[in-house]
DNA sequence: GCAAAAGTGTTACTGGTACACCCATGG
DNA sequence: CCATGGGTGTACCAGTAACACTTTTGC
């Protein structure tokens, strides 16, 4: 049986070079925050979904292109917030033993994969995907999965830090990122949405003056729905009033 | 005479590729917001201090490195916002033209310079500094020169984006920028100070009210001082409490 | 009946907004 | 004496913070 390189479709000739992407891919379930890593089988670390810019790309398109593969998702909320630069990010080791085991498996070394051991600066985009939407395209070479962001397995190179910085960049910038619009689905409870702002702003929010000011600015309306399925005394639902989704950018719960 | 390449002390094997920063130096003067931009003598146009980054080298260092050479300031505030990374941003008969004119003023040409004939994505920083610091350190082949935001010249390349990027971002992030700070001199008038933040925000703030928010704040106090320089009725000068100086990254004015 | 999640309303305080009058200087 | 910049204080309103009791459900 024959392998495709794994770092097909790349090549030394058509991609930008020394420059990667990678993507910090939140969700939210159940009152926790996950971002989505992958590894493949020969690799001992896991890493944000990324890749390499083709020459005729912009990095966002790149983004997209990388992440509709992985979560099969368009359309989804993604922004650039860091590139990360320094020489010593990129782990010189780790990327020789990938290549040396890339090459066992397919039985011959090619040069052509020369190109991975230099070093890269990689541009930082986080995304907000709903995560029920998502399912995860695992292959058998390539594993796809949540993880809680408070319990990350050890990381490729400095993914690490690329994610922290992330939620950092977030955190500062609550007020005008749309957080709550584009993690929680279609229909979401107050306390869903609390939740979101709670984990990202490291407060505790007050219940009812939360509640008061979110419906206080119009973007979430009350339906006519309670959420059964939950325990204990059941949820009323919202959603955000789509009419009203730019002001989302623009104003703030918190 | 013989010249030196105008891409010193840049070449092809010292440098990461395809990549280069771009510096929005900004300074405040009499009212007005002023962006520092510079000219090689055979360019036909003004662009923003930029160069490229060494390879062993951050792309902080990088700029850091160019901004010295530039404005002879260290120690600036200085933040990378945006990459820009268009295939099309790169306008190729620009660099033609620049590098063939350095080819004919030099008496050869050299195929050490193709390399510029490639795209570049570019990172772009903000710098403020403050404007009576600098001194500008023209040379016989490069100007460099203060422009009024609101009356640039023709700009090279992608440059006007990046100086409009650049103020929508100050803009957004205004409560979290020390703006004033970093831009004004050591003493300075409740005026000065309201002036720039009605600049990057882009309203009128009543003068009463804007001063009893900064003193609230208390990380700018009040000198015992006037500005008599000044015509009409002298203004009382402030400065900002160096022990808070922290606290102007966190804390807003506005 | 107890624990957990969620529903509701009031009060007090603070911070923001709006606004008017006076003073100093130069032309 | 007028235009311009700057100094000062008050009154009102809105938004925020703090806070208690009740309901539903599962165990």
């Amino acid at each position: 049986m024959s392998y495709r390189s794994l770092f097909y479709p790349y090549a030394v000739d058509n991609i930008h070079p020394g420059f990667s992407v990678d993507c910090v891919i939140l969700g939210f379930y159940k009152k926790k925050l996950y971002v989505l890593l992958t590894k493949f089988d020969i690799s001992r670390y896991w890493q944000l979904p990324g890749g390499f810019m083709f020459k005729d790309e912009t990095s966002d398109e790149a983004v997209k292109r990388i992440l509709a593969k992985r979560t099969g998702l368009s359309d989804v909320y993604l922004r650039q917030f860091h590139l990360f630069s320094d020489p010593k990010r990129t782990i010189m080791e780790q990327n020789s033993e990938f290549v040396k085991k890339s090459a066992e498996r397919r039985g011959f070394y090619s040069e052509e994969e020369k190109w991975f051991l230099q070093r890269f600066v990689s541009l930082g985009y986080y995304a907000f995907v709903k995560y029920e939407n998502i399912q995860l395209s695992r292959t058998e070479k390539n594993s796809v999965k949540w993880f809680d962001i408070g319990r990350l397995p050890a990381l490729y190179s400095d993914h690490e830090n690329i994610i922290k910085t992330a939620l950092e960049t977030i955190s500062a910038m609550l007020p005008i990122v749309p957080v709550g619009y584009e993690l929680l689905p279609e229909k979401f409870t107050m306390g869903e949405l609390k939740k979101i702002y709670e984990i990202f702003s490291g407060k505790i929010l007050d219940r009812r003056n939360f509640k008061r000011k979110v419906l206080s600015g119009g973007a979430v309306i009350q339906l006519d729905e309670i959420k059964n399925s939950s325990p204990y005394n059941p949820p009323i639902l919202y959603t955000f009033d789509k009419n009203k989704k730019d002001m989302l950018e623009h104003f703030s719960f918190i």
